[in-house]
DNA sequence: ATTTTTTTGTGTATAAAATACATAAATCAC
DNA sequence: GTGATTTATGTATTTTATACACAAAAAAAT
């Protein structure tokens, strides 16, 4: 018979933040410990004995970042042999959406630093996280064109033109502003709030806010949200 | 400082098989030992140190039903503290989908027995199981409107009722049978042979058998698959 | 205070895609 | 050979996607 596993088993979170002027960002860590001692890494670690794995993430990202999520979902879980290069590790990984006030982080326990970083300027990062972050990064690139899990990265409160533009840096091309505009509408799950907000020069906007109540209802009668 | 973590690692996998007569079934084993010993369960055990995840269940289906899988991907990761009654055990879900003449199947090791079940009789099944069949079940349904995966559970060279019949029983609706055709046809994705078979009554069927090379071209290209 | 620049807000015409629908051809059962 | 069964196929209509330009509101420049 085979001996005894001897497997760890670790969470992994890819938290995506966005600004309009910034565009999307990921949040790293500064390990503490070995190995890759001092590296930038995903925020993760070791699942307790006695916690669920989303448990788990929350944890650490509270622990070591002091972000806290709003949009949590499972990514993938990344097991192969070589992982780790001290133990076998199977980490499940997790992304997440925080809105942009969230973007006040602290380091903690596990971590020296924590720092936002673009998606197109990642430094080199520990184990096998530019995979995890990439297999993350096509996640959300799907999952926004048929989910409407955009509004996770926006102000509660925004211009169209917020959303406008979250679309066409994620999916990395121009969108016909009116046409974009016409389909979100008839979508039905912004409400049009009488508030206006002006940045700089230009015409004021007006502030919609995402409804999703509405959003589940609709859902719930097979409704589905297509960009 | 925690105890060592004490968290095992199984994978477990739901195979789908068609037959245009059954409709969609999945593999079940009956297990021989505690817990849930003489009860169905999904073909499935603990990793070993020094193998993939991937690698694991092709091991298990190997020796549990002697089934061999033509698709896997990874599901799910199923890991609530309390889903085993002995230990914590994380479980990796893989779901795969196997070609009708892949319905010879045998027990061995740890199964007393192999049977498939119709997804629509389902016996009670051990551990959270239930779940992890559930989960599959709509990730193939979802999955089938946008990758060509609905070929890997029809015979290399199909009939177009046959694959007609494949969607209309995953998607539980009709579908009307030229427009569908024209859809697929468009796809060009599709080689019709120059051989037709009869079955029963009936004005002889053409075959038809999918092209895997001209559609990894086509996506590279970037045309989506869309049903 | 007038002009220029910047951003928001909106409609219509055209093209493409999805849908609805019926009849002839080939074989089998009787 | 008549009737039943299954396959094969085209067109008209509706719906959806796309392309495209100018006015309104405010700030910045003069």
């Amino acid at each position: 018979m085979g001996a005894i596993q001897n497997i760890k088993v670790s969470v992994d979170a890819v938290v995506f933040g966005y600004t309009p002027d910034e565009g999307l960002s990921v949040l790293l860590i500064k390990r503490k410990s070995t190995p890759f001692k001092n590296s930038w890494a995903l925020p993760g670690g070791l699942v307790k004995d006695n916690e669920n794995l989303e448990e788990a993430v929350q944890r650490e990202l509270k622990e070591e970042t002091n972000v806290s999520i709003n949009y949590l979902e499972q990514l993938y879980t990344f097991g192969d042999v070589a992982r780790d290069p001290r133990n076998r590790v199977v980490s499940v990984a997790y992304y997440g959406l925080v809105k942009p006030d969230a973007f006040e982080i602290n380091a903690s326990t596990d971590a020296s630093d924590v720092a936002w970083y673009n998606v197109k300027e990642i430094p080199d990062i520990a184990f096998d996280h530019h995979k995890i972050l990439n297999t993350a990064i096509n996640r959300l690139k799907g999952k926004i064109t048929y989910e409407p899990i955009g509004f996770e990265l926006l102000d509660k409160k925004f211009p169209f033109s917020d959303l406008e533009k979250l679309y066409t840096t994620l999916l990395g091309r121009e969108i016909d502003r009116r046409n974009f505009r016409k389909k979100i509408v008839r979508l039905n799950v912004l409400d049009e709030l009488d508030e206006k907000v002006s940045k700089g020069s230009g015409r004021p906007a007006n502030l919609f806010q995402f409804n999703q109540k509405r959003y589940f209802q609709l859902k719930k009668e097979g409704i589905v949200f297509e960009i």
